[in-house]
DNA sequence: TGGTATAGTTTACAACTGTAAACACAGCTT
DNA sequence: AAGCTGTGTTTACAGTTGTAAACTATACCA
């Protein structure tokens, strides 16, 4: 249960790439995201070594070159990045993002009905329920 | 219309501040911050320096001391910062976003609620309803 | 087997951040 | 009027970040 480390904006670009596939070598992911994000090959090489003192990824060598593997769950670096974000922005307010992003952004039918499908789903798990202890 | 600058996460705090009760002085600022955040008084008067360096804030004389107040508003900067939250974490799939924080965080039935019906009333502006002149 | 391309490692460097000490200046107090 | 006191301003400093060049070592080709 590896504490995660502070990931930047630009690390979470690999990150993101990594956790999607993995292994990957390093050439993979310069295909990948050089294109992408306009960064040179250098730059990738830099966040990959970063993530790597980090403790992020991890690797293995493979002859010529390392495949690389994540070391910190996505859901977890997700989850930590959603509550410093809740927290410096909504000052934890977790109705006021809610609204905030549902105006904002466009949804389809779709989209709103299944959240309206979690949010009910949510809802039966609140509601106070008579455990039934088996 | 002031580009908004990029606020860094201790400037979050002082500005979550001015926009809420502003204008505002300096010690006003140092007296209701350096408890809550831990900072001392001189850190503070460093934020609200760089704030006033990137236009963030402005402020007026008063004697001895200055009265400050935002340029930028808090809605363009909440904008802002949930526009590349969005992107760095979840590629820009509100959806997700929305599951995610939707099982991670704890609503009351009230909060709930008001969601769902925010999610009704988004629902009926997207359907696709024969324009009406008039 | 020697040379070379190439993958990884080190170094660079300016801007931004968190954190704060040092300094300067203008009113207020005596 | 002179000094003190409390504001604002400058300077400091290490760590992070974005961006990348320079360097090194080694697996593979000829």
């Amino acid at each position: 249960m590896r504490s995660i480390p502070k990931i930047s904006d630009a690390e979470w670009e690999i990150m993101k790439l990594i956790w999607r596939v993995n292994p990957i070598t390093s050439e993979e992911i310069i295909i990948s995201l050089s294109g992408k994000m306009n960064w040179s090959a250098q730059t990738i090489k830099t966040f990959i070594n970063r993530l790597l003192k980090k403790g992020a990824i991890g690797f293995e060598k493979t002859g010529r070159s390392y495949i690389y593997y994540p070391l910190v769950s996505e859901k977890d670096c997700i989850r930590a990045e959603n509550k410093s974000f809740l927290k410096k922005v909504y000052n934890g307010a977790v109705g006021m993002l809610f609204s905030n992003f549902i105006e904002e952004e466009s949804l389809s039918e779709k989209e709103i009905e299944k959240l309206q499908d979690l949010l009910a789903k949510k809802k039966t798990k609140i509601l106070p329920v008579k455990k039934i202890e088996r």
